[in-house]
DNA sequence: GACTCTACGTA
DNA sequence: CGTACGTAGAGTCA
C-alpha cells in the first residue's frame, strides 16, 4: 500500500471494520484503548488516507483513549457531501444518495421502515463490493442503503462492520467523482460572467480533491479542539468576570439582590418608582414591575416615557445619543448596564461553570457549518469578549503562537475572481494603499469601499466609491454582481473549491397582494443577493483558511511541537513548548506560503498573495486585536 | 414546549 | 437597505 491510499474503518463495539481498494476485513478491538491502538497501528504501518463517514464519529470516542490515534489524511465523507450539496443532513444515508446521483428523498431516514428496496425507474444501482448481494446487504437494489444498516445493522459482527467499511470506501470514490464534475474552470481572462450551473462553469482543471481533503483534515481538527479545549485560567476568568458584574453571588437570592441592585440606578434615572421591587425571576409581566430592563419593548416604552422616541434600544443609537450635550441620564446608564448584564448573561458565572474544567474552555466543534462552510464552535467560543482574552493562557512550560490572516477577504476576491489588478494589489502588505492610490482615494475610503462591494452596501459613503471600483477592479466587481444576480435570483452559488452555498428561493408575490408585499418581496431578494455575494468570498476564504490550518497541524504533528487549540475565522491559536514557540511562529508563515499556492492552484486561479501576523505571546491578550 | 423577535459578542 | 455565526431572555402561540 502506498501512503495516501484510501483506508476505509468504521468502529464497531468488537473493533474496526476496515476496507481498501482490494478487500474488506475486521480488526478485533475491544475498548477505546485497543481500538486506539489498532488505528495507530494502521496509521504508521501504511500511512493511508482514511475513509469515514465522519471524524466524529470514528474519532470523537477515541480521543478518550490514553494515547488517541492522530491521523495524518483523512477523506471525510460527511464533510465532503456537505462541500458538494450544502444543506445539514450529512448521515450516510443522504451521503450515499448524493455520492449515487440518487433522489435523495428516497433515501431511508434513520428508524425507518423498508419500504422500498425496489429500483427507481431509470436509476442504476452503483457497481462494486458492497452492491454485489444478497437481499439483506447494506445496499439496496435501488442503489440507496439499507434502512437497517443505516440503524446500526453494520456493527452487529465484524463481517458486517467490513462490509460497512466497504460501502464506505466505495461511496468516497463515488464523491470524488463528482467533485471532478462540479470544479470551477478558471476564471475567463476577459471577465467574470460565466454561464450554466450553480458553479458559473462546468469543467475540471485545478484539483478539486484538495478541497475534500482539507475539509476532512478540518473534520479532523473540529474533533481534536472539542476534545482538547483552550487553555484557560480559570481563576483570572473569575476576576475579569467579577471586575464587570461583581462578586459570585452564593444562592438565587443573593443573585437576584445582586440584580436589583444593578437595574436600580437605570429604573431611578429613567424615573421609574421603586425600582429595588421589581422582580427578575423570569416571571413575564410581574407585578409592582413597571420596567424590565431586559425586554428591549418596556425599555422602549420608557424611554418614550421621558421624551425619547426611537425605533429600537440599540446599544450604539443609545451610545449617540448618550454622547449628545443635554442627553438624558439614562441614556448613559442604560448603555453600561446593557453592558454588564450581556457580560454577566453570556459569559459570567455560568458559562465559567459550564463550559471550563480542568483549565479548558471546551466547546463542540463544527468544521463547516453554515450556509459558508466557515467553522463554527458553541459555548461563546466565538464570541469571547476582549476582556476575557486575558485569562487564555499557555499552561507552565508552553506558549502561545498566535497568527491571523492579513485582509483575507479582498485577496480572496482578487484569487476568485481572478482579478489581476486586485491580485497585483495584493503583492503590498497592506492591499487598501494601491487600492486607495488607484481609486485616487484615501486609504480609509478605499477600505470602505473594498469591504462595501464584498458585503453588497450600497448606502452611505461608500456610495461614490463603489463606481470607482467598479472601473479600476471590474473583474472582481462583475464577479460580485454576478453572484448578487444569482443569489437574487435563487440560484444557488459556489465558492472557489466548490462549496455549494444554498440560496433558498423567494415566494413570488403578486401585485394584486398589495405594495407593501412587494416591497418585502424585492427585499428578500436583495437580502439573498446579498447573502450570495457575500459567501463566495466568506465561504471561499474559509476554505483556504482550513488549508492553512490543516498544514499548520500536519507540522505541529510531525514535529510533537504543540497543538491548535482556537480557529476563529481567520485566525489561529496554537499551544506549543515553549522552547519550540519561535520555531512554530517561523513556520506559520512558511506554512501560510504553502497552502495559499497549494489552493490557489487547487481552485485554479493565478496565484495571489497572503500574509500572517504572528506573534509568540503568553496570554492571548497581549497579542494585537 | 416550540417558535419568533430583539439584542450583542466575535470574525 | 453591510455578511456570517451562537446565545439568551422576553414574548407569543399552542
Amino acid at each position: 500500500m502506498s501512503p495516501g491510499a484510501l483506508l476505509a474503518v468504521v468502529r464497531a463495539p468488537g473493533g474496526l471494520g476496515l476496507a481498501d481498494g482490494e478487500r474488506s476485513w475486521a480488526v478485533a478491538a475491544s475498548g477505546v484503548d485497543a481500538a486506539a491502538a489498532a488505528l495507530d497501528r494502521l496509521e504508521r504501518e501504511r500511512s493511508p488516507r482514511w475513509v469515514w463517514w465522519s471524524a466524529a464519529e470514528v474519532l470523537g470516542a477515541l480521543q478518550a483513549a490514553g494515547s488517541p490515534p492522530r491521523p495524518a489524511r483523512a477523506w471525510d465523507l460527511a464533510a465532503v457531501h456537505r462541500l458538494l450539496e450544502g444543506g445539514h443532513d450529512d448521515g450516510p444515508a443522504a451521503v450515499r444518495a448524493a455520492a449515487a446521483g440518487l433522489d435523495p428523498a428516497r433515501a431511508p431516514v434513520p428508524g425507518q421502515l423498508d419500504l422500498g428496496g425496489t429500483p427507481d425507474g431509470g436509476e442504476v444501482a452503483a457497481a462494486g463490493p458492497a452492491a454485489a448481494g444478497d437481499g439483506d446487504g447494506p445496499v439496496r437494489p435501488d442503489g440507496h442503503l439499507s434502512p437497517d444498516w443505516v440503524d446500526g445493522a453494520w456493527a452487529d459482527s465484524p463481517a458486517r462492520a467490513a462490509r460497512w467499511a466497504a460501502v464506505a470506501l466505495e461511496t468516497a470514490r463515488l464523491q470524488e467523482r463528482r467533485l471532478r464534475a462540479v470544479a470551477p474552470a478558471p476564471a475567463p481572462a476577459g471577465g467574470p460572467r460565466s454561464t450554466g450551473g450553480p458553479s458559473g462553469t462546468a469543467g475540471a482543471s485545478g484539483d478539486p480533491v484538495q478541497t475534500a481533503w482539507s475539509e476532512s483534515a478540518a473534520a479532523v481538527l473540529a474533533v481534536e479542539l472539542a476534545h482538547g479545549g483552550l487553555p484557560l485560567d480559570a481563576a483570572e476568568a473569575a476576576r475579569v468576570v467579577e471586575g464587570v458584574v461583581g462578586p459570585r453571588p452564593r444562592d438565587e437570592a443573593e443573585a437576584a439582590r445582586q440584580r436589583a441592585a444593578r437595574d436600580a440606578p437605570v429604573l431611578a434615572a429613567l424615573g421609574v418608582p421603586d425600582g429595588a421591587l421589581v422582580r427578575h425571576d423570569g416571571g413575564a409581566g410581574a407585578p409592582g414591575s413597571p420596567v424590565d430592563l431586559r425586554s428591549p419593548a418596556q425599555v422602549r416604552r420608557a424611554l418614550h416615557d421621558v421624551g425619547l422616541d426611537l425605533p429600537d434600544t440599540r446599544s450604539w443609537r443609545l451610545e449617540g445619543l448618550a454622547a449628545e450635550d443635554g442627553a438624558h441620564p439614562a441614556l448613559g446608564a442604560l448603555v453600561a448596564w446593557r453592558r454588564a448584564e450581556r457580560f454577566a448573561v453570556a459569559h459570567g458565572y455560568r458559562w465559567l461553570d459550564e463550559a471550563v474544567r480542568d483549565g479548558r474552555l471546551r466547546a463542540a466543534w463544527s468544521a463547516s457549518d453554515g450556509g459558508a462552510g466557515r467553522m463554527t464552535a458553541s459555548a461563546g467560543l466565538h464570541n469571547l469578549p476582549r476582556e476575557l482574552r486575558v485569562a487564555v493562557r499557555a499552561e507552565p512550560g508552553r506558549l502561545l503562537v498566535r497568527a491571523d490572516l492579513g485582509q483575507v477577504e479582498p485577496r480572496v476576491l482578487a484569487v476568485v475572481s481572478g482579478d489581476r489588478a486586485l491580485a497585483r494589489a495584493a503583492d503590498a502588505d497592506d492591499l487598501y494603499s494601491p487600492v486607495a492610490a488607484r481609486l485616487g482615494v484615501a486609504r480609509e475610503v478605499a477600505k470602505v469601499a473594498v469591504l462595501a462591494a464584498m458585503y453588497g452596501q450600497t448606502s452611505g459613503a461608500a456610495g461614490a466609491t463603489l463606481a470607482a471600483m467598479e472601473r479600476a477592479y471590474p473583474v472582481a466587481t462583475g464577479f460580485l454582481v454576478d453572484a448578487a444576480r444569482r443569489g437574487a435570483a435563487g440560484e444557488d452559488v459556489r465558492t472557489a473549491g466548490g462549496r455549494r452555498v444554498r440560496v433558498p428561493a423567494v415566494e413570488e408575490v403578486p401585485v394584486e397582494a398589495g405594495a407593501a408585499a412587494v416591497d418585502r418581496e424585492r427585499a428578500a431578494r436583495a437580502a439573498r443577493g446579498r447573502y450570495a455575494r457575500n459567501a463566495v468570498v466568506q465561504g471561499s476564504a474559509a476554505e483556504l483558511f482550513k488549508a492553512w490550518a490543516a498544514t499548520v497541524r500536519a507540522r505541529l504533528l510531525a514535529s510533537g511541537d504543540g497543538e491548535v487549540v482556537l480557529c476563529l475565522h481567520d485566525e489561529l491559536l496554537l499551544h506549543v513548548r515553549e522552547d519550540a514557540a519561535q520555531d512554530v511562529a517561523a513556520g506559520l508563515a512558511r506554512d501560510l506560503e504553502a497552502a495559499s499556492a497549494r489552493w490557489c492552484r487547487a481552485v485554479a486561479r493565478p496565484p495571489v498573495r497572503f500574509t500572517a501576523d504572528v506573534a509568540v505571546v503568553e496570554r492571548w491578550s497581549q497579542a494585537k486585536g
